[in-house]
RNA sequence: CUGAUCUGCGAGACGAUUGCGCUAUCUUCGGAUAGCGAGGAAAGUCCGAACACCCUCCCAUUUAGGGAAAAAAGGUAGCGGCUAACGGCCGUCGUUUGGGUUUUAUCCUAAAUAGAGGUGCGAACAGAGACGUUUAGCCUUGAAAGAGGCUGGCUCCCUUCGGGGAGAGCUUCAGUGAAAGCUGAAGGUGAAACGGCUAAAUCCUUACCGGGUGCAAGAGCAAAGAGGAGAGUUAGCUCUCCAGGUGGCUCGCUUGAGCCGGACGGUAACGUGCGGCCCAGAUAGAUGAUCGUCUAAACAGAAUUCGGCUUAUCGCAGGUCGGGCUU
RNA sequence: GGGCGGUUGGCGCAGUUGGUUAGCGCGUCACAGUGACAUUGUGAAGGCCACAGGUUCGAAUCCUGUACCGCCCA
């Protein structure tokens, strides 16, 4: 788990970024980033019902997704709100798949 | 060795680095340290309960509150018990069936006479009542499908020869007899062969259960906007108070029909009392990532909380029954 | 998280006291008709009634479970 400030929390927030935001897709992985007010990171994750059926799949690849980006929040590189959707092939995706497709996303974005 | 079924136990381990939630303590308010941190099914939502609100009615009515007799609808159904409650569990009777004993059992491993005492084999079914007929059905097969009625055949009786009345209902064999429809036995068709079957369809009766909605129940604090009152002000507007309640926050939210141990009561389910323990509480939703060693590691992730049922599923052990092989 | 509903030919739907061979519309195919089509007429094919068990003599229908699709509640 991300630290609370560095969450995206309401419902609006995510709305707002859907609609505002800027998009980027890689293989496993859809970004959307818009910039905040007060300059800092915070990321929301979503792997909906379609991506994988079972509630523990669905935990793992959103704790791998997690504990990707932690490093990025930390060190404050991207700042903005960003809501990363985890589209329907990350279901079989390993670790080192899905790490490497954000790094490309990164790549697109600068 | 293998298949089926039932019961019980476990649910990867250790080490390193790093990261999250809650609680406690300390704090230079940045954080630090310590402890705890998903399941047997957390699942399906098929039942039941606690809790909260609403509805009906009754008692008390100044209130607070306490309750479910009656009505509707629905559910349950051998009998007895357990339970907060249940469609669950336990015991027992019944029906069907498997195995065993000494060949057949009404018997059950101490298993076939008599008496006394002890022990009490396994599985499945799901069962109130109405001599079940008021509501209904039995396709098909067959000569015939409850009784009664109708139609046709058969037997007997009567007959005005038009018909009428009574009776029985498959086949074979045996008995009695003039004759089989009677009596007994065996057999055929069929799901079922007679006063039969079906009710997990309806209706009626009896007993028991008030009903509905569900923690997104519900309760509190309260920015904003709209409303009312008062004061200041020429007015715009500003301030105060009241009621109300959106965004938001807090409570509900985890000490509970709780877990462990041994004692007593009970055939058992379970109960009683004693001692010890505290064991998730999040809110876009918390043990994951990267390694090393061993390893067979499946199904799978709490969201108000419990009791069951059902479904998914890895490994080990034991009981019962069946099958095969060897001695 | 909680509460509901649905699944029947290619598509959209009927089908309940359980009982002949599961129907209807559109579509498809064949034939007729036309110079050729359309409209029209005649006929035909196409169904494991989502799946698996159970109750029953008999199940699309009743019961239980599973799968998939959808709706409502802040």
């Amino acid at each position: 788990m991300l630290p609370r400030p560095n969450r995206l929390t309401k419902k609006k927030e995510f709305e707002k970024t859907y609609q505002q935001g800027k998009a980027v897709g890689g293989e496993f992985l859809l970004v959307k980033i818009s910039p905040n007010q007060e300059n800092k990171t915070r990321v929301g994750i979503v792997v909906s019902k379609k991506v994988a059926k079972k509630a523990t799949e669905r935990n793992k690849i959103k704790r791998r997704i997690r504990e990707i980006v932690r490093s990025e929040v930390l060190e404050g590189k991207t700042v903005g709100d960003i809501v990363i959707i985890a589209k329907r092939s990350s279901e079989k995706s390993s670790y080192q798949e899905l790490k490497a497709d954000w790094e490309n996303i990164l790549l697109k974005l600068s």
